[in-house]
RNA sequence: GCUCUUGUAGCUCAGUGGUAGAGCACUCCCUUGGUAAGGGAGAGGCCACGCGUUCAAUCCGCGUCAAGAGCACCA
């Protein structure tokens, strides 16, 4: 006979004995009235389940609750399918279709015959606080999946039986259903509506169907769900933090550049935004020098002939700025390698010259579709700190090692420290024998690998060429940008004439590195005033420090200070206008300036500065008051730190 | 490029079918004041652009351009 009992470990590892097959929510109610009440799902063996899933063997579980991660991640797949019913409810015609959980929320995907407005997103949340207060059961239901299918084309939710349909047929499917509503889902979900407390709908915005842009657009609804208002909160509070850090605002306040309709996707630096890409462009400079590269300049616009022989004439000829003149057409380039290539073809090259680095701050251009563009993030003209390193195969694995411990040595200079490292590996359609690719991955690992950082790969999203390193950072929202790169290319450099001249008298083309380490410097300086949050490093403020009067009196005394401050290289403007002196250091303040210096009589007399420092919290504190000399050193001090 | 939203003074934003308003900034005057906004006066706008509807359009409709959010794209 065979014993109906079942043995439940629980996570402090104490054993729960029922003489039958239990519940998730029967073993929650064994343990305590309050458990049961909290419970929202239960991970049996590392599976998460609904608290309804019935256990008939021994097993290890483990009750989800909104304590867990994994009960607010419930939570927010089950707000999705609360969205979903409330639409229904409201509009009827309204077609379903997916609805998953994000970062910090969730949205759904509908289809109908207008986009929903900001108004019915208001109806929409009261509805859904409507159905959550009704504490409606959510439960669950298998079917065979042509069953499903037949359900779903039965209540005329096509977009539901597509999804279904590409199930394979001996699959069963899960639905749930919450009063009137009834979705295909994996699950689990929370048992009943009244556990959602804690949500708000964010926004609309359009969405292709199966994220192909030849695909109809649905809407999507986004939305946010915690499990305590607190969280909520802060989380919106956040937002509203983060949206002073934008480097769109931060750019206006500290006229840093501006951007207008005559050039979208271009920008107008002005004279503080400059100086501070001076100073990335300097460092870099520092940066080719110092790692064996030869700066080097090509020109913007190349003949259509060489365009033809890279493929962009044919395949990305949308994506370029074209001209012509007498009756030749140009293209404005869209990136540096094949100037690069022609740079190196200009001679005959021994093996014994490479590896051959080449670096340029090179000007692109691309004609990015309107919709992608962002600030100073994603543009249509841009410089990109681009290096080609020309190599044989044996030397990619110690240019990758050393361009990776150089690319996480600048990134932390420039006060870094979030960055997501990716590894794009081969494509489908791709050139070259399998062997080299297993290599040049396998190179790329080991640059990684010698650094010990961790990273994430991408399989398929390398280019054609060869594969890459990503390396992303991201926005103030949170939103991830690539910036630093390093491919590995087996083909660009044989196509366009490169070779070189082996041991053995043969020509060969050589292996092209393509790198860059900020990437674009107009996206990394974005980047840049975010993640400082406008409170840029002293060695990249525009303005170091700001010497100011308090009265007349000590005009010419600023003067002397600042003349001296100059003589030291240090980036300083003196305020001897007549306001007040708490209302300039409001100003400088709003400014985010280093270093502001409040000289009145008791300094004059002295010959001594008094400093005030910002604090980085929007304020700033003095600094005991000292000599000239001793501030002089401390500033140049710490600008040689980078701090 | 697609969906939605937006475009009014240098900036941030009100507002109305009868050609516009605030705060800050700007100019001038008074004020010489020790750590986040002293007081007064003044100047400043083709209400993104084009075409319609209307006696009359910044406001309503259509189109264009640009920006914002998301999607798609990012060789």
């Amino acid at each position: 006979m065979v014993s109906n009992s079942v043995s439940i470990t629980l996570p402090d590892q104490s054993v729960r004995q029922f003489d039958h097959p239990v519940s998730v929510a029967e073993v929650a109610a064994s343990i305590g009235a309050g458990l049961a009440k909290a419970a929202l799902a239960g991970k049996v063996d590392g599976k998460l389940v609904d608290t309804s899933h019935v256990i008939s063997q021994d097993a290890a579980l483990a009750i989800v609750t909104d304590k867990d991660a994994d009960g607010l991640e419930v939570i927010r797949h089950s707000t999705a399918h609360l969205l979903a019913y409330a639409v229904k409810e409201l509009f009827p015609d309204a077609q379903v279709t997916i609805g998953p959980t994000i970062d910090n929320g969730f949205y759904y995907d509908f289809s109908y015959k207008r986009a929903f407005t900001p108004e019915d997103l208001v109806a929409i949340e009261k509805k859904m606080g409507e159905l959550a207060k009704q504490d409606i059961p959510v439960t669950r239901k298998v079917l065979p999946r042509d069953e499903a299918v037949k359900y779903f084309k039965g209540i005329g939710e096509a977009y539901k039986a597509e999804i279904i349909e590409s199930i394979p047929a001996d699959q069963a499917v899960s639905l749930y259903t919450e009063g009137a509503f009834t979705d295909l889902c994996r699950g689990p979900h929370v048992p009943s509506t009244g556990k959602l407390k804690v949500f708000k709908l964010m926004k609309v915005a359009g969405a292709y169907w199966r994220g192909d842009s030849k695909n109809e657009m649905l809407t999507r609804i986004y939305g946010t769900a915690w499990t305590k208002k607190e969280d909520q909160e802060a989380y919106l509070n956040m937002l509203e933090e983060a949206e002073k850090r934008d480097h769109r605002k931060l750019g206006k306040l500290l006229d840093l550049f501006h951007m207008q309709e005559e050039a979208p996707g271009m920008v107008f630096w002005h004279p503080k935004g400059w100086s501070i890409w001076q100073q990335v462009e300097q460092y870099l400079r520092k940066v080719y020098v110092d790692n064996g590269y030869q700066e080097i300049r090509c020109p913007q616009i190349l003949d259509r002939s060489l365009w033809e022989k890279t493929g962009h004439w044919d395949n990305y000829q949308d994506n370029m700025f074209t001209t012509q003149s007498e009756k030749h057409d140009y293209g404005i380039k869209p990136m540096n390698c094949p100037g690069h290539v022609l740079v190196f073809n200009s001679d005959l090259r021994s093996y014994r010259d490479l590896p051959l680095r080449y670096g340029e701050f090179g000007s692109c251009h691309r004609n990015e579709p309107s919709g992608a563009l962002h600030g100073i993030m994603r543009v249509r003209g841009f410089v990109q700190d681009d290096g080609h390193i020309f190599c044989t195969e044996e030397q990619i694995q110690s240019e990758c090692t050393n361009f990776n411990q150089l690319a996480l040595a600048v990134y932390k200079d420039f006060g870094f420290k979030d960055i997501a490292i990716k590894i794009a590996l081969r494509p489908d359609k791709c050139v070259g024998s399998d062997e080299t690719w297993d290599r040049a991955e396998e190179a790329l690992r080991n640059a990684l690998r010698a650094c010990a950082v961790a990273w994430e790969e991408l399989p398929g999203e390398g280019a054609f060429y060869g594969p890459k390193i990503e390396y992303h950072m991201k926005d103030s929202i949170g939103r991830s940008w690539q910036c630093g790169t390093m491919q590995v290319d087996y083909n660009t450099a044989g196509r366009l004439g490169g070779e070189y001249v082996d041991q053995h008298s043969n020509r060969v083309a050589p292996v092209m590195l393509h790198r860059a380490i900020v990437g674009s410097l107009e996206r990394f300086i974005g980047i840049l005033i975010e993640n400082h949050a406008g409170s840029l490093p002293l060695w990249l403020a525009p303005l170091q420090v700001v010497a100011m009067n308090v009265t007349e009196n000590q005009a010419a005394y600023v003067t002397e200070v600042v003349n001296a401050l100059k003589a030291a290289g240090i980036r300083v403007h003196a305020d001897l206008r007549n306001e007040k002196i708490s209302y300039k250091i409001r100003e400088y303040s709003v400014q985010k300036i280093p270093y502001l210096l409040v000289l009145g009589d008791k300094e004059k007399e002295a010959g001594t500065v008094t400093a005030r420092v910002r604090d980085g919290k929007g304020g700033g504190e003095n600094l005991p008051t000292m000599s000239l000399n001793e501030f002089i050193s401390r500033v140049k001090d710490e600008i040689a730190a980078k701090k």
